[in-house]
DNA sequence: CTCCCCCGAC
């Protein structure tokens, strides 16, 4: 039997040993055996265990408190810290609320820490404020540790004034201050305040320029974020991983993949940040080449083992279109599968149109023991929208809210609205517009106003629109929009008037590109630009392939191109031509026989654009791969993954 | 410093 005080250091040195619930409750039940539950410092370090460390185990570790007599300061702060990194982070008052009504004890200035850290992360300013002024009577608010809290809580809460006073008036503010200071400049959007306090700050440590680099990164100041890049005295792994992903957040893969490269052949070697934000820029630029020997390199190196790099790979060969190597990451991860990991393999399927498959997922998942997450039911009803899976999406929707407790948010309302209406009932997707809980925004009409699109509601589309012209007057797509629902029944006139409209106001309408990867090189084609040597050798193909698709399946183009010719008659021919066409064109001139035509394309794929596809994958005997702005096509003799339901 | 996130825009 071991001695009194190695027993207590040995159960401790075991807890911190435990990843999950199961085997600290075993380490619970020898404590209880022992009697080592009752000692203080033990039962603390139990409670901290279960509050902090591990996930899914802060109910087990309210339990225990109140099944503890007395509990001091310390276990009320852990509560309250355990709570503040909650779901429910506003929860943390209880406690602290608590700990103030008691006569024998008192805040201290971990309360009041962890408590701000919880009101900061629920964005709730009135308790933040209430407490700032608790603090201030109790005298803790000129505790350097509680004067930080108060700043980022503030910043948080999007009360930069507060955060800025509290600032300035501290005496002897340290560096972490000052970074806070930084921080939460750019936190409320101020970027030339966050320049100043970094101008002014009398020491910088790396932390402080990896700040600026994350906040101008953040902001979409990249030209200043390499700047300060280039000025630092000093890089470490976080300021190159912040640049890489900083420009795979703001859409320049090229520059990722260039500051991706450069951190190689400067020796300083990737690690897991890194590489994930470089195959998020793979991702969203459909690279599947470099993504594929990003694999290779990853696999040797050994971060397979890491659970956020597996799940970027996931992501990466679903929006690079293999959604089957994307399947087989998931199925051999030799590490535990996140939330993360199952949304991604989820979102991946919804987006190949294998709704099915993805629901199917999501109850494995369950099965498992894994919760789902706001995201997670995001990716699923987009599965079911997308697939036409009315009432099972409803089915998930309120099981959402009611076995899981997650409250919707106005995306789950948009992935609903998206649902009825895809599925052709407009009537009943308005109705829910009207009775759900939190306002419409513009997006949540601007789903409807593509429904009635897609299924040619005029009166609906006309009242949506009027709402849309109060929220997002200037928006060029939505102008679009109603006049395909005109040109579809054939009112030309509402056409030309829309089209006179946006002429007048001189509304730029976004340009669709399409991007082809042949031999290394990625060809884009941008409607409407001037003819090059690219363009014309594509326009030629595709001519030849147009007067082909005409002779032997008596392919005739669908009215909102014949009205397009018309309309833009005086201009070149190349403007009529969509860009995914003059890609596919492109691809069939240049890649050899058999093999697959990837394409990615900014914009959602257009009917005529998607009728051509499908003849020209069973004439010409190939397969074509098209990433739209949200989900992929898939042709293959002479039909599509989506079964024409997009 | 990160991975998964509703709509639409030729």
């Amino acid at each position: 039997m071991l001695g009194e005080g190695m027993e207590e250091g040995w159960v401790v040195c075991l807890l911190s040993k435990c990843r999950n619930l199961k085997s600290t409750k075993q380490i619970h039940c020898h404590m209880v055996k022992t009697g080592l539950h009752a000692d203080p410092f033990v039962f603390g370090k139990l409670l901290l265990h279960c509050a902090v460390s591990i996930s899914d185990a802060l109910h087990y570790s309210l339990s225990l408190f109140h099944h503890f007599p007395n509990p001091d300061t310390f276990m009320h702060n852990t509560l309250i810290r355990g709570l503040s990194l909650s779901q429910t982070p506003l929860f943390s008052l209880h406690p602290f609320i608590q700990l103030r009504r008691l006569s024998t004890l008192s805040p201290d200035s971990f309360s009041f820490a962890f408590v701000l850290k919880g009101v900061a992360n629920s964005r709730q300013l009135r308790p933040g404020i209430q407490l700032h002024s608790q603090a201030f009577h109790l005298g803790f608010d000129t505790h350097i540790f509680v004067g930080t809290t108060l700043i980022s809580m503030y910043a948080e809460c999007g009360d930069s004034l507060s955060a800025r006073r509290v600032f300035d008036e501290m005496s002897q503010p340290n560096v972490v201050a000052w970074n806070a200071a930084l921080t939460a400049a750019f936190r409320c959007g101020d970027v030339e305040g966050a320049g100043d306090v970094f101008g002014r700050m009398p020491v910088r440590n790396l932390t402080s320029w990896n700040a600026m680099l994350a906040g101008y990164a953040k902001a979409g100041e990249l030209g200043l974020a390499r700047r300060v890049f280039y000025d630092m005295p000093l890089r470490d792994e976080v300021s190159w991983s912040t640049m890489i992903i900083g420009f795979a957040q703001n859409g320049c893969f090229d520059e990722a993949f260039g500051f991706f490269r450069q951190l190689l052949r400067e020796g300083i070697g990737a690690n897991e940040v890194s590489l994930t934000g470089v195959l998020s820029a793979c991702a969203q630029a459909g690279a599947f080449e470099f993504g594929k020997i990003l694999h290779g390199f990853l696999e040797k190196a050994g971060f397979l083992y890491v659970g956020s790099v597996n799940n970027a790979l996931i992501d990466t060969y679903s929006k690079c279109g293999n959604v089957a190597m994307a399947r087989l990451v998931f199925q051999n991860m030799p590490v535990a599968r996140s939330i993360v990991s199952w949304t991604s393999i989820i979102a991946g399927l919804a987006m190949h149109g294998y709704g099915e498959e993805a629901i199917q997922l999501f109850h494995e998942m369950e099965e498992t023991g894994v919760r789902p997450d706001g995201i997670t039911f995001i990716s699923l009803l987009y599965a079911c929208s997308h697939s036409g899976l009315v009432e099972e999406g409803y089915g998930f929707f309120s099981k959402m809210k009611n076995v899981y407790g997650i409250e919707p948010a106005i995306e789950h309302y948009g992935c609903m609205v998206d649902l009825y209406g895809r599925a052709a009932r407009l009537h009943k997707a308005y109705e829910f517009i009207c009775e759900m809980p939190v306002s419409p925004n513009a997006i949540i009409w601007r789903t409807l106003l593509g429904a009635c699109s897609i299924h040619g509601n005029i009166e609906l589309a006309e009242l949506v629109k009027a709402r849309l012209a109060e929220m997002d007057p200037d928006n060029s797509g939505d102008h679009v929009l109603l006049s395909n629902v005109y040109a579809v029944a054939g009112k030309w006139k509402d056409v030309a008037s829309i089209r006179r409209t946006m002429s007048e106001h001189s509304m730029k309408k976004t340009p669709g590109w399409s991007m082809i990867e042949i031999d290394k090189v990625i060809y884009c084609f941008v409607a409407g630009e001037k003819p090059n040597e690219v363009t014309k050798e594509a326009h030629e193909k595709l001519r030849e392939i147009m007067l082909r698709l005409r002779v032997e399946a008596g392919y005739a183009p669908q009215l909102r191109i014949v009205l397009h010719d018309i309309e833009e008659e005086e201009k070149e021919d190349s403007v009529s031509k969509h860009s995914e066409k003059l890609a596919v064109a492109f691809g069939i001139a240049k890649l050899p026989k058999g093999r697959i035509l990837r394409i990615v394309k900014n914009l959602r794929v257009c009917g005529d654009c998607h009728t051509v596809m499908k003849l020209i994958s069973k004439i010409y005997g190939v397969e074509i791969v098209v990433r739209d702005r949200s989900r992929f096509h898939s042709f293959r003799d002479g039909f599509c993954s989506c079964r024409d339901y997009w």
